[in-house]
DNA sequence: GCCAAGAACATTGATATCCTAATATCTGTC
DNA sequence: GACAGATATTAGGATATCAATGTTCTTGGC
C-alpha cells in the first residue's frame, strides 16, 4: 500500500541541495516546488483512490458524477464537462463509457445538436455520488493534516498558477 | 494541446460555493485545495513533457537518469531508486527497461545480494540528463509564473503535507 | 552451527488513466 | 453547395497501481 518507507531526509530538499551544488540554483526552488507538487498529487490521489474503492469509483469518474449532479437537469454534453474538469475529450469519453458500464450515467442525444451527446446521471449515479461526497468530505478533503491557514495559502498560490496557465 | 478553453470563472471556485451550498462548509476549503493541486499537477506535467518530448524522455525517466547521475559510482539498486523517488517498483522496473532500451542506462548484477539488480546510467545518459536538466530549467523551473515568495510558500505548505504523510 | 520460516528484491500480468493522433459525423458559414 | 470548425470516438503509447510469482537473503528456534 505505501509506496516508500519514512526516509531520514526529505527527498526533495535533498534534490535542491543538488541543484544548488551543481550551479543552478536559480532553478532550484522552482524545481523543489514542481517536485512538491508531484508528490502532493500521489499523496492525495492515493488517499482518495483508498476512500473510493469501495464505492467502486475513481477519482475522474467522481468528478462527473458530482458535476452532473449539480445541474439542474442532471445532464450535461460531454465537450462541455470537458471544459468544466479541464480533462481531454478522450478522457470523457472513457470515464463515460465506464460509468455507463455500471449503471450510474446513460447517454442522450443532444436534442439540437446532432453532433453531440448528453451525459445523464441516473438516481443510482446520485446517489452514489452522494455517498462518495460524504466519504472524502470526512475521510480526506477533512484530513489533510495541514493547517487552516496553510489550505489557503495553498490554494491562493496555486490559484496564481492556474490563472497565469491560463485557466480562466 | 491545450485541454480547455480559457473560462470565465475560477472552476475550482465554483465547485467550493457548491459544496458550501449544499452543507459541506467544513470540508469546502480542502476539496478546493486537493483540486487545486491535482490541476496545477497536470499543467506542470503538461509544460515538463512537452519539453523532454524532443529529447525522447519522460519525467519519470528523466528523474531516474538525474538521480543516477548524482550518485559518485552512477548506480544504484532498484529498491533504492524506487525508494529516493517514492514511486513503485513495477514503476522502476518499466521505466528502467525503456532507458535500458535506449541506451541510457544498463542493468549490473549487484556485487554482494544476487537478488538485487544495479541500474547504471552510460554516458550517452549523462549527457541527456544534463541537456534534459538545462531545457527543464530555463523553460520550466524558472518559469512558474508565480512570484518566488509564493514558491517558498508553496514548498513550505507541501513540505508539511509530505511529512504528515510519512514522507521523512 | 543448521535449517525452516519469514522477509526482501525484482519481475510479470492485468487493469485504469491520461495523452496524442487520426477518423467519421455533423454544423454553420461564405 | 463547398468547406472550415466542432463533436465524439477509436486506436496506440506511456505511466501507475495491485496482485501474484520466483529467487535470494536473513533471522530465530533448536
Amino acid at each position: 500500500m505505501t509506496i516508500g518507507r519514512a526516509l531520514d531526509t526529505d527527498p526533495i530538499e535533498e534534490a535542491r541541495r543538488q541543484w544548488v551544488a551543481h550551479g543552478w540554483g536559480e532553478a532550484a526552488d522552482g524545481m523543489a516546488a514542481v517536485t512538491s507538487i508531484a508528490r502532493a498529487h500521489q499523496i492525495v490521489l492515493q488517499r482518495i483512490d483508498t476512500v473510493l474503492r469501495p464505492l467502486d469509483l475513481t477519482f475522474a469518474r467522481y468528478e462527473i458524477l458530482t458535476l452532473l449532479s449539480f445541474t439542474r437537469q442532471g445532464s450535461l454534453p460531454m465537450t462541455k464537462m470537458g471544459a468544466l474538469l479541464q480533462v481531454h475529450p478522450t478522457s470523457v469519453t472513457s470515464a463515460v463509457d465506464r460509468l455507463e458500464g455500471q449503471g450510474l450515467v446513460e447517454r442522450l442525444p443532444h436534442p439540437s445538436d446532432r453532433r453531440a451527446v448528453l451525459a445523464s446521471i441516473t438516481s443510482e449515479g446520485r446517489a452514489r455520488a452522494l455517498a462518495a461526497t460524504h466519504a472524502l468530505n470526512g475521510q480526506v478533503f477533512e484530513q489533510l493534516g495541514i493547517t487552516e491557514h496553510q489550505i489557503s495559502q495553498l490554494r491562493t498560490v496555486l490559484r496564481a498558477l492556474r490563472a497565469n496557465a491560463g485557466d480562466f
